[in-house]
DNA sequence: AAGTGGATTGGCT
DNA sequence: GCCAATCCACTTG
């Protein structure tokens, strides 16, 4: 099954309103295994220069950040650890911001997934982490640089999310003031947001 | 040429 | 909560 991907404009918009408006679209890759799809539902925004936790802080332009310094709307990966992580580039040419997608609820190819997540106890479990859902979805190093706006990786239109939270982003407690910044945004409680499981007995 | 440090995850205490 | 797994970009010599 292909849906029909947004058009480059959608990508135009400021990179804060860009990581809210992706929440509630859909996540699509297409392999010759088959596609699989999910709703995004976590995102966190990376605004170049003044953000000493992007990788393009002070506007380092490396072979990595390169693409941040492009047009928006393509894909920006990279390895960490032992995983594969997928940011919307965003921000226009020469202004290298972006906006890391961190999770997405699946919406097709659950089967799939399953088969190269290996088993989990929920299906919220399958992508509800930024390394998890570019192995759920089949997203590789491979696909830096990719537009977003054409097969076989892309982002197509999805549902209005109920309620968005705003936080600070996750994993960057030396990142100075940078760690403070509410810069994240979820939908409010969506079990398929990294971490639910972990604060599901803390709630306020 | 070698060392360092992550925008993470899963398993064990 | 702690820590190993395991890789690569970037810095330093």
């Amino acid at each position: 099954m292909t849906f029909e991907p947004l058009h480059a404009g959608f990508y135009e918009q400021p990179t804060l309103e860009l990581a809210r408006a992706l929440l509630g679209k859909r996540l699509v890759k297409e392999t010759p295994e088959g596609t699989a799809a999910g709703w995004i539902v976590e995102t966190e925004a990376y605004i170049g220069p003044m953000d000493r936790a992007a990788h393009s802080y002070n506007n380092r332009r490396t072979a990595r950040t390169e693409v941040m310094f492009g047009p928006s709307g393509h894909a920006y990966t990279y390895v960490m650890h032992t995983h594969c992580l997928v940011n919307v580039v965003s921000g226009g040419e020469g202004n290298p911001e972006a906006v890391l997608i961190r999770a997405v609820e699946p919406f097709e190819g659950i089967g799939l997934m399953i088969s190269r997540r290996g088993p989990v106890k929920q299906a919220s479990e399958l992508a509800s982490g930024p390394g998890k859902l570019t192995k759920a979805l089949g997203i590789t190093p491979a696909d830096y640089g990719l537009p977003l706006t054409a097969p076989p990786l892309y982002i197509a239109e999805g549902r209005e999310p109920t309620e968005i939270s705003v936080g600070p982003r996750i994993g960057i407690p030396n990142s100075g003031e940078a760690k403070d910044y509410p810069w994240r945004f979820w939908e409010a409680g969506n079990p398929c947001v990294s971490g639910s499981r972990r604060l599901r007995t803390a709630p306020g």
